[in-house]
DNA sequence: GTGAGAAGTGCATTAAATTGCATATTTAAT
DNA sequence: ATTAAATATGCAATTTAATGCACTTCTCAC
């Protein structure tokens, strides 16, 4: 999974929770702006970005075998 | 997953296929001393970084649902 | 079709990741 | 115990992610 990839599951997860970026933005603490970029896939998250965000929308990162 | 186990992931797979961190820096074209913090948990690693690191071993990358 | 809230963009600044290099430490073979 | 290769760390420089703000665009409900 890329960086457009990661960012569609983000996205999708969090309109299916009905929750603005804004909102998440808060609960989250990162910035509007980069949510934002991380879900349109123009951004390169760090790992502690992202797990900022997945936490919050009931999602997880994993790295495993191919 | 957190950077640390992310970085633990990494590094045994990486001497799963008996590369050295000196091999594999040069064929992901990752720097070196990037590459020994991450399998040491002791960085941050962008999503490109880690894509980079995970394709050379056969690895993957993936967010869903917890 | 107006208005309002949500989403996306350009730009400048700040914070942090990435890197190379020199050096230290660990590991493993002899 | 020596040695050599592999792994780890401190530091400074460079690159890039993260952020805020102002502004534009989109999307609906009315």
């Amino acid at each position: 999974m890329n960086g457009k990839e990661i960012g569609k599951v983000i996205k999708e997860r969090r309109e299916f929770l009905k929750i603005t970026q804004k909102e998440l933005s808060d609960i989250v603490g990162v910035g509007l702006r980069s949510l934002v970029d991380v879900e349109n896939g123009k951004a390169n998250p760090t790992v502690i970005q992202l797990n900022k965000i997945c936490n919050a929308l009931g999602l997880k990162i994993e790295v495993g075998i191919k």
